[in-house]
DNA sequence: ATTGTTACCTAC
DNA sequence: AGAGGTAGGTAACAAT
């Protein structure tokens, strides 16, 4: 809901103010504490009336218990931090001071924890300086100087590195300047409201105690309120006219109605140029619980039409509006066809289309396109995730469609490490020239998830199937029957062993059953057909292995630590696949003349076509990536005609990483508060079932909508944190990652595969494996094998 | 006729 | 600017 960047204020400064404060945004800026659920921020500016000065600030709007609603200006200056070489920090601060004089406007030394310090579990901190300044604009200015400043120093170090590995000897060092000492820029990337959000420890959706004196505002949160405030809801949806077999074109097509609801209460305003009659009220309630009144208002004009919404919407003044597939279609079509009648929509509601993004927002209003939540969330395939199918899979009902052919004749859309305090690394940029065995990789990766297909066929539970049972894993599984029953009742059923009134009776009755198994292996009976499935596999094979991008260490990293002594019990190693495609131009050919170096030399010395066919510029003036990918494009064209191939077959390769078992825990920690909180979910989940159970045997019908609402509710919670779970694992490979490690990936999936195949080596004794997929196996065990016992209790 | 590449979609 | 990951199937098409 706070996904907006800084907009750039200036000119619509006083129509922005006098139209928040119409749509029931006045400021609040003295009196009485006001309580307040925070519906939404954003960057924003303000100026000092009596310097003039023009300062950053962050723009919260609350809604009140009362439904009213109020804007305060949150005062925050933006910073980054830089890091210096060893020693030089107040002499670089001296120098940043000077030489951004009017710019900066503080500058702080401060430590923080940096895991890629080298021996920084000792205790050892780094020293930052912390660049504040008055506004964001600054922030960009100085951090875009201050990266190339940075750029430049690791290039000169670079080749002072070079230099003494060569011939033997240091260079002698040029009189150093301080803009030399600056080696590293941190959190520069981190969005101003993000910036406000983390350091502050707020959040959308939550109530907040906000009190203004003076300039100062304090915002503390009110842990004891959870219910939403009540916020008014505008689901909307436009129908449209088309040319036939064509998509609707803002360009001459018109909004020939826009049905809506607000709060409960459904709207629909129709455009009598396209409808040939006026429509009376209407009600369409699909099932019960979706109970739709819809007032019709006709007007005579698409200008009509769009006047009245708007003018309603200015009216009710929603917090939240609702559509499907709206960033795309809706919000746009609108936003043209009132521009076409000389209205701008931002001025009318306060939302407007950001083609780049391809989303549709307001600074005070939030947004939510179910399509996105669909296409993420929903777990449909891509092939339902139409509105009908969605309706039907989710609401479930099947909304009556009219042929879009036929529509126009008919009438005419983690803070954690911050708490650590722990520096953020740069977002991961990867190698662009590697290579491995003298040739260039074009790709590398590491090896994931485990497929086996064993059997193919159709399995039945009513078919009969042949086994050929092993009779030693069943002599195993009684051999363990009472180890297992034990934990099925203390750890899964969290009762005491105790407490258990028949547990000979059932163990009997399994053992039996067990004994027959083994003592008649060859048999043919009808299957149970089970899918066995590791339950939250990569999360738990994280939290076992402590597995965290900062841990994962090399010799080089150990050698330099303190805790690196004789027997040290604080490494563990584990193997991991990778993987990787080569070009197949050598990266030098001691005897012949055409390699990747000569390509490259030649490369360089051309000019390059930009834009038109027109213009061109010297290779050397493009950037670093456009180097690579002119000389990659080059390369393959090169290997497809002396080759007869680009790539070679991918290369495999088992390698060996170590995992530190010492290093901050931040990582590992948010996972397992994740699960944790996964896991209360779902019980509370399965508490409201219950409760919604006892609601329906009741009769109350209050009771049965409130359960309802908690068991979607908990359902949901538990989802997200399901795919937020798996994202700990996904997000260390991901671009731009700023914990990012193949390495740990490649050991996560790697352990994983070796999980289900031991799995599998039991199943093939006790049963036929038909299927094995990364952490689940389909199999067939036999009809007979021991399924469903009940333990009686005290 | 065979092989490689890309697009698309699903399972996990 | 921001974008979870890999495995593996089919279809269509281009290149050899």
């Amino acid at each position: 809901m706070d996904r907006r960047r800084q907009r750039s204020s200036g000119c619509g400064w006083g129509r922005r103010n006098s139209l928040e404060s119409r749509l029931g945004f006045a400021p609040y800026t003295d009196g009485e504490r006001r309580l307040g659920w925070l519906l939404s921020f954003s960057s924003s500016s303000w100026e000092d009336e009596d310097t003039g000065k023009i300062y950053s600030c962050v723009d919260l709007y609350f809604v009140s218990q009362d439904g009213s609603t109020f804007k305060v200006k949150y005062k925050f200056r933006p910073y980054f931090y830089a890091a210096t070489k060893d020693k030089m920090e107040l002499e670089v601060e001296a120098y940043l001071r000077r030489r951004y004089e009017g710019e900066i406007s503080d500058v702080e030394i401060i430590e923080k924890e940096d895991l890629d310090l080298k021996n920084h579990l000792s205790g050892l901190k780094r020293k930052y300086l912390k660049l504040q300044f008055d506004t964001v604009q600054q922030l960009m200015r100085v951090k875009n100087d201050l990266l190339h400043v940075v750029e430049k120093n690791e290039e000169e170090r670079d080749a002072a590195e070079a230099f003494e590995t060569i011939h033997g000897v240091k260079r002698t060092e040029r009189t150093q300047d301080y803009i030399n000492c600056i080696i590293d820029l941190r959190e520069y990337d981190v969005p101003y409201h993000v910036r406000f959000a983390i350091d502050n420890d707020v959040r959308s959706g939550l109530w907040y105690d906000v009190s203004v004196s003076g300039s100062d505002v304090l915002i503390q949160r009110r842990e004891d309120l959870l219910q939403r405030a009540e916020v008014h809801v505008c689901a909307f949806d436009i129908e449209t006219t088309k040319l036939p077999l064509k998509f609707p074109d803002a360009e001459y097509d018109s909004v020939m109605m826009i049905s809506y609801m607000i709060d409960g209460q459904g709207y629909l305003i129709i455009n009598r140029e396209c409808v040939g009659e006026d429509i009376e009220d209407l009600e369409y309630t699909p099932k019960p619980e979706f109970e739709g009144y819809f007032r019709v208002k006709n007007v005579p004009t698409e200008l009509d039409l769009l006047k009245a919404w708007f003018a309603h919407m200015q009216e009710v003044k929603p917090g939240i509006y609702v559509t499907y597939n709206g960033d795309f279609f809706d919000w746009p079509f609108l936003e043209k066809r009132a521009a076409h009648h000389g209205i701008k929509m931002s001025e009318e509601i306060g939302f407007q289309c950001d083609n780049n993004q391809g989303e549709c927002r307001a600074k005070f209003s939030c947004h939510l396109d179910c399509f996105a939540w669909v296409k993420r969330d929903s777990y449909l395939p891509q092939g339902s995730q139409g509105l009908k199918a969605v309706t039907k899979a989710k609401l479930g009902y099947n909304p009556l469609e009219v042929n879009p052919e036929d529509m126009v004749r008919f009438a005419m859309e983690q803070p954690q490490a911050f708490k650590a305090r722990i520096i953020c690394p740069n977002k991961h940029q990867a190698d662009l020239e590697k290579f491995y065995n003298n040739r260039l990789l074009e790709s590398e990766t590491y090896i994931g998830g485990h497929v086996e297909c064993l059997e193919t066929g159709v399995f039945r539970s009513d078919l009969p199937t042949k086994f050929q049972l092993d009779p030693s894993a069943y002599e195993q599984l009684i051999g363990n029957l009472d180890r297992d029953l034990q934990y099925a009742i203390a750890v899964e059923g969290k009762l005491d062993v105790d407490s258990v009134i028949n547990y000979d009776e059932v163990k009997d009755a399994i053992k039996e059953k067990l004994v027959s198994l083994r003592d008649n292996p060859i048999r043919e009976e009808r299957p149970l057909i089970y899918h066995l499935d590791v339950a939250a596999m990569y999360p738990n094979i994280i939290l076992t292995n402590r597995l965290q991008p900062p841990s994962i260490v090399t010799d080089v990293d150990c050698t330099a630590c303190d805790f690196n002594r004789p027997g040290k019990n604080c490494l563990r190693k584990l193997e991991w696949v990778w993987r990787g495609e080569t070009y197949m131009a050598k990266k030098k050919y001691i005897l012949q003349i055409i390699d990747y170096y000569h390509i490259k030399r030649q490369i360089e010395s051309e000019l390059i076509q930009s834009g038109g066919t027109t213009s061109s510029k010297p290779f050397l003036d493009l950037s670093k990536p456009e180097h690579l990918l002119k000389l990659k494009d080059r390369l393959k064209k090169y290997c497809q005609k002396a080759h007869k191939r680009v790539v070679d077959k991918p290369i495999t390769e088992v390698r060996e990483a170590g995992i530190c078992m010492r290093e901050n825990s931040f990582y590992v920690d948010t996972v397992r508060s994740f699960r944790d909180r996964r896991y209360e979910y779902k019980g509370l989940n399965k508490t409201w079932k219950g409760k919604l159970a006892e609601a329906k045997a009741s009769g109350n019908s209050i009771k049965i909508q409130e359960a309802q609402d908690m068991v979607v509710l908990y359902d949901s919670l538990q989802l997200a944190h399901k795919c937020i779970l798996n994202s700990f694992y996904g997000y260390v490979m991901r671009k731009g990652a700023r914990w990012y490690s193949m390495e740990m990936a490649g050991v996560v999936t790697y352990t994983g595969a070796k999980i289900i195949q031991n799995a599998r080596l039991l199943v093939e004794k006790i049963g036929r494996p038909l299927e094995l997929d990364t952490d689940g196996i389909w199999c067939v065990l036999p009809g007979s094998f021991p399924e469903n016992f009940t333990f009686k209790t005290k």
